[in-house]
DNA sequence: GCCCGATGTATACACTGCGCACATTAGGAG
DNA sequence: CTCCTAATGTGCGCAGTGTATACATCGGGC
């Protein structure tokens, strides 16, 4: 079904429509359901054309992952710039948690490997994403630092993200109960002292 | 290989066997490694005979993870048992950390998809772990608890040891630089105002 | 002594990752 | 315009996997 009717040869840009295709694929179902052959599938293409971009399935899954990151970090960013002042830490992580909760396949994939040895475009992904987490705010123009976000926030808000993907966060599943246990249990543990009603969460669906 | 020789055709107990194949396969490089197949060739079988025992590759990674959660939560009871009070939230964290540390195929395996629909026996067996973090300690005699664990103690220490898994936290990969850093993180987040010295570890390797 | 259910084997099929040779195309040199 | 070359995609094949089905073998009850 390609070469001897009119549908071109060449796909034009195919490096990316893989990586479009894996990503649907993976939020249709899991990192499982993720193979080239699907994925050339899904672009029209042969089962080895792929191989052509990416040398082998690792490749294509380090690329999913770095996109990933890079969509944390925009999120991220996007969550901590109209957040009041007091009020950063948990817009962040109602943010990182609401990303998780997302993109499920994807949060998992990029934290499912040990990523040090190999890619290390996904290393460097992921310290970028790190750098928008670790950084303080800036001067808010009154010349002190809006907030510092303690050493244990990025784990606690980890680890309530995998949990919460797990299913074993209390309060079901529902995103706005997880949104206030995200804020209590920040605000608890990161001794924020500013508590005023429900987080207005972060714009993400 | 198999029936005209002397060997056995009824193999005794291959459930177990299996069972323990999977977990060395497992310790021995990744899940990834963990095939049907492979476990049969290991216990000396034929490839479709762990079939009889559990009816498709989901049932044994929901038997490794029980196998898991129950290890994890006599290793947490053996953590916590000895230690001196006001300590408890460290070195159950320490413990925690370990666990993963020691285990990291089997960890990811038990908290890497959501367990919730399907496998009963592995929500059971998690919510036994579950009950042994979220449980105060008992009297210890002068009839007050020993020591609270606040709500978000367990998703920090499981953050913890998620991104100690992923190679993201600082300290590089030492274990007594790790336990340090856990120890810090827990005191620091969870306000035990004790503070003397690095943690004595839980006795695991 | 014989039969039956439990257990393990044999065979088969669809699917996957991946290596190899080949076909097709785009784009520049003449 | 023609031809050549490299990039790109195809076809085919191999090994390994999950799983279904039919068959062989064993141990325990009548």
């Amino acid at each position: 079904m390609s070469t001897s009717s009119g549908v071109r040869y060449h796909h034009g840009d195919l490096r990316a429509e893989c990586l479009r295709a894996a990503l649907d694929l993976l939020e249709e179902s899991d990192e499982a359901a993720v193979s080239l052959r699907a994925v050339a599938r899904r672009a029209g293409v042969s089962p080895n054309a792929p191989y052509r971009h990416y040398p082998d399935k690792e490749a294509l899954l380090a690329a999913l992952a770095v996109h990933g990151f890079h969509e944390l970090r925009a999120t991220l960013l996007a969550a901590v710039e109209p957040a009041a002042a007091g009020q950063e830490v948990v817009s962040l992580a109602q943010a990182y948690v609401h990303y998780a909760l997302d993109h499920p396949a994807l949060f998992r994939l990029m934290f499912s490997r040990p990523c040090s040895p190999d890619h290390p475009e996904v290393t460097a992904a992921g310290d970028r994403t790190l750098a928008v987490i670790s950084a303080r705010a800036g001067t808010d123009g009154t010349g002190e630092p809006q907030e510092a976000r303690p050493a244990g926030w990025w784990p606690l808000v980890h680890g309530l993200a995998s949990l919460a993907l797990h299913g074993k966060l209390p309060r079901g599943g529902d995103v706005r109960q997880i949104d206030e246990l995200v804020k209590d249990t920040v605000t608890a543990m990161c001794g924020t002292g500013t508590g005023t009603g429900t987080g207005t969460g972060t714009g993400r669906s």
